[in-house]
DNA sequence: CGGTCCATGTAAGATGTTACATGATTGG
DNA sequence: CCAATCATGTAACATCTTACATGGACCG
């Protein structure tokens, strides 16, 4: 359903063509949901059917007619009543901690290779977001503009590089020092050897509580 | 894909049944990708066919078999290769901060109250993530052992909350703010009247330090 | 005259969620 | 005795991605 409610929402800030929508969807900076055309003409489809947008043809250019949708009263209404509704927790799915989690696997050289891989994107990632938010002036804009909330959006988009960033820095700092002191003992072959101590007998008991927690 | 890495991986840690993996992956603290049982079954399945585990009947308590999957070196290849592979920039979608970027449409009031209460979750969550890390005593476990990338990804959420927090705070920061002027229309309803003075636009730049870092 | 942009659609497939189905053991 | 936990599976559905299809206008 959340699909529906973000092309209302570009509706609502002025009416679009479902090619424009698919343009603005293509990609996440300072919007924070993404769709493909082939999604969206389906979308559109279905909101007209429930009476929440209206479309005018305009013969455009090409050989297509050249559809602007508009969102409705109800749709309105909609788009508003589905904002106040409390935002259940998307389920995180983050490849890269994924990642992260098999860390262990890997020999120290390649963990750190493949975290600063993925540090240097994010910042590149936060050096676009904040030429963006150089070029967006919005002053005393009010509360009720949509300049202010998109604008709202990329201060998201900067703070969560940010972190990202941050948390790299960390992780990068930590890989190395649990790593040195271990290196001694690596002797060319890409796998760390067993550094010492508590060689036998890692409890494993099928222990109910180490499945996890809540 | 990423689901069938996200299996092996746990499965690297330690042989599991179908159902331990349904318990650790229905919930993302401290792990980042969610699954129920019923893809959680079939992804084995299709990992057995691919060679990559393969499992040994434990007859348990219940009036099922418990099959307990391991990862073949196949299987912990296939890992480590996709562990190296640079990480496809996944679409970010985030409900909350769609709902921002339509933030125009409501009434003040609403507005804050929506935030406010995504906040106080996050706030929350964030309680439990310290817990958490309170929790796990790793002092100086080395870079190769399960448990600290476990602690890496518990850190990513710890992060991650507290960026979530700041930029809510930073928002109603600036609701109150760009309303504030504008409330002296609103009659009666509940809300702070402007108080006084700097009623027209002081200069109010959008200062970059008040998204606070980790 | 070949590629890119405009512009709208359909279809097949992968992935994810919800609901259905079964049945033993343990604790209140 | 009723509910929860253990334990594994199937089926229907919703959602998302990729590929196929068409064709005019404009630029080099």
């Amino acid at each position: 359903m959340t699909l529906r409610f973000a092309v209302l929402g570009l509706l609502a800030e002025r009416p679009r063509t479902g090619y424009q929508l698919a343009r603005r969807m293509e990609r996440s900076t300072d919007y924070y949901w993404t769709a493909r055309h082939s999604q969206i003409y389906g979308t559109l489809a279905a909101l007209e059917a429930a009476g929440q947008v209206v479309h005018t043809v305009l013969a455009g250019p090409g050989p297509r007619d050249n559809k602007a949708y508009t969102p409705t009263a109800a749709g309105l209404d909609a788009l508003r009543a589905w904002l106040t509704t409390p935002t259940a927790p998307r389920a995180e799915r983050d490849e890269f901690v994924l990642k992260v989690s098999n860390l262990w696997l890997l020999p120290p050289d390649e963990a750190i290779a493949m975290v600063r891989a993925h540090r240097d994107e994010h910042a590149e990632r936060l050096a676009r977001y904040l030429d963006f938010e150089a070029e967006s002036k919005l002053d005393n804009a009010s509360a009720a503009m949509p300049e202010f909330a998109t604008y709202a959006t990329l201060r998201a988009g900067v703070g969560y590089e940010r972190h990202r960033i941050a948390w790299c820095d960390w992780l990068l700092d930590e890989l190395d020092r649990r790593t040195r002191g271990h290196q001694v003992h690596r002797s060319r072959t890409g796998v760390t050897p067993a550094p010492c101590g508590a060689d036998a007998a890692p409890p494993r008991r099928p222990s109910p509580t180490a499945t996890g927690r809540p």
